[in-house]
RNA sequence: AGGGCUGUAGCCAAGCGGUAAGGCAUCUGGUUUUGAUCCAGUGUACCGCAGGUUCGAAUCCUGCCAGCCCUGCCA
């Protein structure tokens, strides 16, 4: 019981969250530590809900506390249950359990009612039956004071009676709302007065027709925090002034004006170059089919980085290595990309597969193709091994072939030139056939069938290896090249974000995988050698569809 | 005189008065049947700027500059 920290090895980096909830603990401030993950159910969760799902899940872990997820419904005009049911299942992928059922704002609904009821009873909230035009030219600006509502000082009695009928549907929607009465001078824009209940006559998905009144994210959410007991209530920094509400509210209900309330602290919300974050931003990329849907590879929501073949654990590495500060960053993919990367190296089977296949022939081949085993890991023998085919017909990729050695750097195959196949055969480029174009149709080598798992005996040095499928065995594949969705860092910036949309995002290929990767699953990733991470893609059905996570690192095309 | 925040290497980010962690990227070697991985090495960071306090400041104080957020009956 001396550490509140770490069950185990696994040591997280240090952050400003975690140093208060040290400080709160040793203090004795609380003897526990529980958060909570409240999304709206109003969209998919994308990357930056997974910075925030893994802080708030990843520190009740390490401080052996828990975690609601809870679902912030206040506003059923805006959420339906696709919504609440994808997240569910995007949170659970990432490998998260949470506390219990899962919780909604609306299971509350009775006590956040009778809250209101006790500030109203206490002059502190009133009924107010200013319209929206009126109550925005009451409230000031931001230089100037507004102005008390000529509701503010109706008696408590009247406003409990108002609010009665509020809750009973005897006001049309828009006609009045519950404000607080707070400051209508406050510097704090949120604290003139601000609205608690609006009327809504609208159906919810968890309470279907029972109200009528909806409370507004201010009031509910800090009641739900303190209700479930939350500790610490961690949300992103347009949230900062708000924390003067959420501690105005628990202050002022008998049942929570503890110092062991909640307490709310914001940190920076991830901002990712060539990407857009905002949920209506990721809405609009949807309804005008500028992308396949909210699980489109391309987009940077949960589900999208699924298909396009994101692990779990590479989306928690990526949530580690950024951090948690209050500084207004834009992360770069180069950190995502080297966190999948360096998952999928030890964990992804390898393979070959060609993706701009040119035909070769191994002339003085003869005979049904050869079987070979080859390690499905270079790295980790553990794996085992699979099998591959050599013959008379393969393919290679065009790439992998220049007529000419430009230079001696060039490790590729030319005329003349010897590379190895891997985990094959040496061969060596004779001659090629072209079509009236020039294009290569076909290229003509000869191989030195003593080179199978070994050197050449003659010492000779080649350098070279390139990547090959024997033709006759080979599966054909689609493959799905994906690039980032935008042509700028920041698409936000932009006039007219669709006209920055990078229109090579996506870019089809034919070409050939391996046999073996017949049965593959979807979604399980693949290295194919000297090309990238990929898998199948899990709506293609049993054609071959592979796409791109991310290709491999590359340190030698920049040059 | 509106208020709330933030400014540490190209990008993230520790540091909380004792003289600048780490990751990504970069670059250089080595290993390698993936130009990958792996291994070793690699950064003069005017700690936004200017003053001040102190034996000593990225860390405290003052002023300034820059960026972000706040006038939904959205969250």
């Amino acid at each position: 019981m001396s550490q509140h920290n770490k069950t185990d090895a696994v040591e997280r980096p240090v952050n400003f969250i975690r140093n208060i909830i040290n400080d709160d603990l040793a203090n004795h401030k609380y003897e526990r530590v529980q958060t909570r993950f409240p999304p709206e159910p109003n969209g998919y969760l994308h990357i930056g809900h997974a910075k925030s799902i893994c802080l708030n899940f990843g520190l009740a872990e390490d401080y052996q506390g828990f975690c609601n997820l809870r679902f912030d419904d206040t506003n059923p005009s805006k959420e339906d249950l696709e919504y609440v049911e994808a997240i569910q299942k995007d949170v659970a992928w990432l490998g998260f359990e949470w506390h219990g059922e899962p919780k909604y704002s609306s299971n509350y609904f009775d006590q956040f009612y009778a809250y209101a009821v006790e500030l109203i009873e206490k002059g502190l909230a009133y009924v107010c039956f200013l319209n929206a035009e009126e109550a925005r030219a009451y409230r000031g600006s931001l230089t100037e004071p507004g102005k008390d509502s000529p509701y503010r000082n109706t008696s408590p009695e009247e406003n409990l009676a108002l609010f009665t009928k509020m809750k009973q549907g005897e006001f049309k929607e828009g006609e009045c709302v519950l404000r607080a009465k707070i400051d209508m001078a406050s510097s704090f824009m949120c604290l003139r007065d601000p609205a608690l209940y609006r009327i809504r006559f609208e159906h919810h998905h968890q309470t279907g027709d029972v109200w009528c009144i909806y409370p507004m994210y201010d009031f509910a959410h800090c009641l739900s925090d303190a209700i479930e007991g939350v500790t610490h209530s961690l949300c992103t920094l347009e949230f900062q002034d708000n924390r003067r509400l959420y501690d105005w509210v628990l202050a002022h209900l008998n049942d929570f004006n503890r110092p062991d309330r909640p307490h709310q602290y914001e940190f920076s919300r991830l901002n990712l170059e060539y990407t857009v974050m905002s949920k209506r931003k990721l809405h609009q990329l949807v309804d005008d089919h500028l992308v396949s849907g909210w699980d489109d590879p391309r987009m940077p929501t949960i589900s999208g980085l699924r298909r396009r073949g994101y692990t779990p654990a590479s989306l928690r590495d990526f949530a580690e290595r950024i951090g948690i500060s209050k500084v207004d960053s834009m992360t770069g993919m180069d950190i995502l990309e080297a966190a999948v990367r360096d998952d999928l190296n030890k964990v992804a089977p390898r393979s070959m597969a060609v993706l701009d296949p040119v035909k070769v022939v191994i002339e003085n081949f003869e005979g049904e193709p050869l079987s070979i085993q080859a390690p499905v890991h270079p790295q980790n023998e553990a794996m085992g091994k699979r099998e591959i085919f050599f013959g008379r017909e393969l393919y290679i990729d065009r790439a992998d072939f220049l007529e000419e050695a430009p230079n001696g750097k060039y490790q590729r195959l030319a005329l003349n030139k010897e590379v190895r196949l891997r985990n094959a055969f040496i061969v060596k480029g004779e001659r090629v056939d072209k079509d009236a174009e020039g294009n290569v149709t076909t290229i003509y080598c000869t191989y030195d069938p003593e080179t199978l798992g070994k050197k050449p005996a003659d010492g000779r040095k080649v350098k070279g290896v390139i990547h090959f499928v024997e033709a006759s065995k080979a599966l054909p594949a689609v493959f799905r090249i994906y690039d980032r969705l935008f042509t700028v860092e920041n698409p936000v910036k932009a006039d007219n974000f669709e006209s920055v949309i990078n229109t090579e995002s996506l870019v089809v290929k034919q070409g050939f995988v391996e046999p073996g990767l017949d049965n593959s699953d979807p979604e399980k990733a693949y290295q194919f050698e000297r090309e990238g991470y990929f898998c199948r893609d899990n709506q293609s059905g049993n054609i071959q569809v592979y796409n791109r996570t991310v290709p491999l690192r590359d340190t030698w095309s920049k040059k």
